[in-house]
DNA sequence: TAGCACTACTTCAAACTTCAACTACCTTCG
DNA sequence: CGAAGGTAGTTGAAGTTTGAAGTAGTGCTA
């Protein structure tokens, strides 16, 4: 490990972490500004209603979302409480329960999507030509592959 | 807005944001691992760092950092008393105040950045060739222009 | 040069996140 | 079967983040 990073990747890695923070900023205030809904709660949503029976068993919703448990379980208390999902015990597994969406979380999510969509095209799309939409499909595919797989390696294999 | 993201836009940026998460928290671990920082504890220390006089203002540490001003308050305290920076009074400026790093900060920070550059290599930079950086570089050194000009420009014209 | 609007930062309470137990249930092997 | 050990999810305390309100100092302008 003589120099770790070139000066290059060291300019490209500053310049994705600013501006991705940046980015998540501006989506959460525009989210919130039309919709009582946080990125997070947004997420679920999203997850839920594409899953069959639009319900998911809470660990398959932490693992996707990238939450630790107790932070799901903390999520998913909230959105309960607003009435934009229900909990429910999972027949197969006693140990488990599923998170399941209900109608008024549906009609939540119909009337945020397309605020949302917009706010990502215009904060991030727009600028995006086809060649640079490739790019950054393929990067983030590949990685998001490959840490999905450690992290699954890690945990079946708890030490190195 | 009759279709806000086509498939392919959705995709990419569904890969991204998956991506990113799973990025940083596995930066985040590895940083803990390593040196009791957070990863907000190294920016913090990295731009001090570079910093004329290894100090900087609250507001331009904030801006720099994309973190609101009070949780910059908080985070300088945490530092404050763990020894890594001190805060003194702007002499231009009453109302202001500036960080400063401390020597065991600079430390600190030297001791960790080996193993974190090295963790942004492994996680994320030895898989991209050089076409990949350069187009991740553009990207986002063109969004986060974007971003900051925007948020500038709201800031100055409070209004729409 | 006094007043008024603005800026820089801090504070406080409430919401959220983490981390380390803890509960309850499943599994497997004697 | 029935303990031992693992897994799924929750809880509670401590730490962090947010957002609104507060404090103090600046700078324009009349």
């Amino acid at each position: 490990m003589t120099e770790s990073l070139d000066r290059t990747r060291l300019a490209a890695w500053r310049a994705y972490i600013e501006a991705s923070q940046r980015l998540f900023t501006q989506l959460e205030e525009d989210l919130r500004a039309d919709s009582a809904l946080s990125f997070a709660d947004y997420h679920v949503l999203v997850l839920l209603s594409e899953a069959p029976g639009q319900r998911l068993r809470m660990g398959e919703l932490a693992s996707r979302l990238v939450f630790s448990p107790s932070r799901l379980t903390y999520q998913i208390s909230s959105m309960q409480r607003r009435g934009l999902v229900a909990r429910e015990s999972c027949p197969q597994d006693g140990r488990g329960s599923e998170a399941v969406l209900t109608a008024a979380g549906l009609l939540t999510l119909r009337d945020a999507a397309p605020h949302h969509l917009n706010s990502v095209r215009t904060n991030l799309m727009d600028d995006l030509d086809d060649a640079e939409v490739a790019c950054l499909t393929r990067i983030f595919e590949r990685l998001g592959r490959r840490l999905r797989a450690e992290r699954d390696a890690s945990t079946t294999h708890p030490h190195s």
